[in-house]
DNA sequence: CTGAAAGCGCTTACAG
DNA sequence: CTGAAAGCGCTTACAG
């Protein structure tokens, strides 16, 4: 039924051997018999089977992404371009959901996907990878985002301590003196930011209020507009807010829209990620916008990098460019 | 190095088929047996291989999305659904980005995935599907989206006539007479929306303006405001929009924005898709909302029906639910 | 370059 | 249930 290596070797007249030297772009074939070659896999519209191969050499060339979820915008993005990268490298990505599931157990639990896979690219939010030994994994893993690496992975990150330090002290530079802050969840993504949340207030001599730091259950829409009325609710509610992503932001100025407020007149708002949304979103959101395209090769490039045997080198932790986006939400 | 079935028989004391016939859950198994053989797969950590087994069975359980892009909210929250169904049947998800190219091109040139993919979710942008004959693929086909089967595929897609009728009468309905639509580009989309758009117009005794029928070059948010842009520069601007899906609305809400005007105010706003997106912004969009869930769980019963030999039966037409949902962009 | 053969780790008739 | 063996379609030493 299917056409075999065996078969493409019967029709252009050579060996096995060198049918595979030519799919493989191995070197001293004559232009000849790579043509004729070429000439019978057209001919049989042969494809070859990626499981044999995989089987036989132990590498597949696909990687797989590990993240949260896949309908957030800054994941899907970041899919695209991961997927992007890898695709210029000649090797496929597979998306896996983690879904908030502790992600650790998911990865060891699901064997790697029974060894399909030469590595993983993964953005944790649950496990905490100072736990995960490379035994545990068995492959080369990358890990992306703001926990700790432990010094047992690859890693590639924003610096999320400066770049909320730079957010925040943007709030302040337009005058803002009770800053609020969206996401300080016992996530390390929160623990990161609101350190640098705060190293911004205490740097330009402002205090710290507790009641301003709100740690809502998520990083989606629903939950930065439910902590937006929990600020709106206060007392003495903040004239700026730092949420910890874009989803919280769009979120919050939701709320603000709904309660006659706008932005930034009456509460400024920044966000982290800089999504596609935010950029048309009314008013436009300013943001810290990380070099996703970066980010991504460089990810894609340090997996590739383990995988193509060098197991044995340092740990590396690349910091991903970002920029402060300055637009509607904070300006004006 | 790596463990295998073989070994997990040793431990177990058992033989190889039997430890076979543990991991597929084959009837005959006493209870004792099994546990022995769970105790020692535990043991040892072992996960099978799936490139054997999908060699040898001619199966993966692997299937495959092709989608035009993921970072695009509607794919990305369908693709999220699909990814979920799939596990739900313990089968796994690659996402295949296409990026606008010819994809009917992509899918031969890829040979499915060298035969590691069981069958495929596709959804086309720039294929002719009636081009496509089910000898290109050779492997199960559902597709989505409005484009015709041609008899040849299982297809799963909302009745967008009806649906674009639907979103354009409730524009009437509101009042408003000078109904403009965006996206009636060469795609079958455009085709099939405008096919509703009309209709409602006619229904309606309302007059039909090529004007105001826009078609940008693509369904992103920036087609959108450009689209919007060209009719605040007609001499006789619309008092409503019905843009082909939330992307070009969201867009052209944008350009309502910038210039100073509000929907529903001065001109009301319809989309298509009701991605999470439409419902936090200002104002929120209305929009037709098809059913994601129920979409993606019909897709992947298809697939899997005709993976598991279905192969003969008669090609299924299935009609996504939808509601329309209305909201701040025309209400009010 | 060729040709014959081994082996990657499974599943599955086959004989018991 | 067991045990021995074939075979899925590749890649890769091996001898030439």
């Amino acid at each position: 039924m299917a056409t075999r290596l065996s078969d493409v070797a019967a029709q252009a007249g050579v060996s096995v051997k060198t049918v595979s030297n030519v799919i493989n772009d191995y070197p001293h074939i004559t232009a000849r018999t790579r043509a004729k070659v070429e000439a019978a896999i057209a001919a049989l519209g042969y494809r070859p089977n990626v499981s044999a191969r995989s089987l036989r050499k132990g590498r597949s060339d696909f990687i797989a992404l590990a993240i949260p979820e896949m309908a957030s915008p800054y994941f899907a993005e970041l899919g695209a371009e991961i997927s992007r990268a890898a695709k210029r490298r000649g090797i496929t990505v597979l998306i896996d959901q983690t879904e908030g599931e502790s992600a650790a157990e998911k990865l060891v639990l699901d064997g790697m996907r029974g060894q399909l896979i030469d590595g993983i690219i993964f953005s944790p939010i649950t496990t905490v990878p100072a736990k995960l030994t490379v035994a545990d994994i068995g492959k080369p893993l990358v890990l992306l985002g703001e926990r700790p690496a432990g010094g047992q992975f690859d890693r590639v990150a924003v610096n999320s301590v400066q770049a909320s330090c730079d957010a925040t002290t943007h709030l302040i530079s337009i005058g803002r003196r009770r800053i609020a802050a969206i996401g300080v969840g016992g996530t390390s993504t929160g623990v990161v930011r609101r350190k640098g949340y705060r190293k911004a207030l205490k740097a330009a001599g402002l205090p710290h209020d507790p009641a301003l730091e709100l740690a809502g259950t998520g990083y989606h829409r629903e939950d930065g507009a439910a902590s937006m009325r929990e600020l709106l609710a206060l007392p003495e509610p903040p004239d700026a807010v730092f949420c910890f992503n874009d989803l919280l932001a769009l979120g919050a100025l939701r709320t603000l829209a709904d309660a006659g407020l706008r932005a930034p007149h009456d509460i400024a708002v920044v966000g982290f990620d800089d999504i596609e949304d935010g950029r048309y979103h009314s008013p436009t959101l300013s943001t810290i916008s990380p070099d996703k395209e970066w980010l991504a090769d460089n990810a894609v490039a340090l997996l590739l990098d383990r995988i193509a045997g060098n197991g044995e080198a340092a740990h590396r932790d690349l910091t991903v460019p970002y920029t402060l986006q300055i637009r509607e939400s904070t300006a004006g």
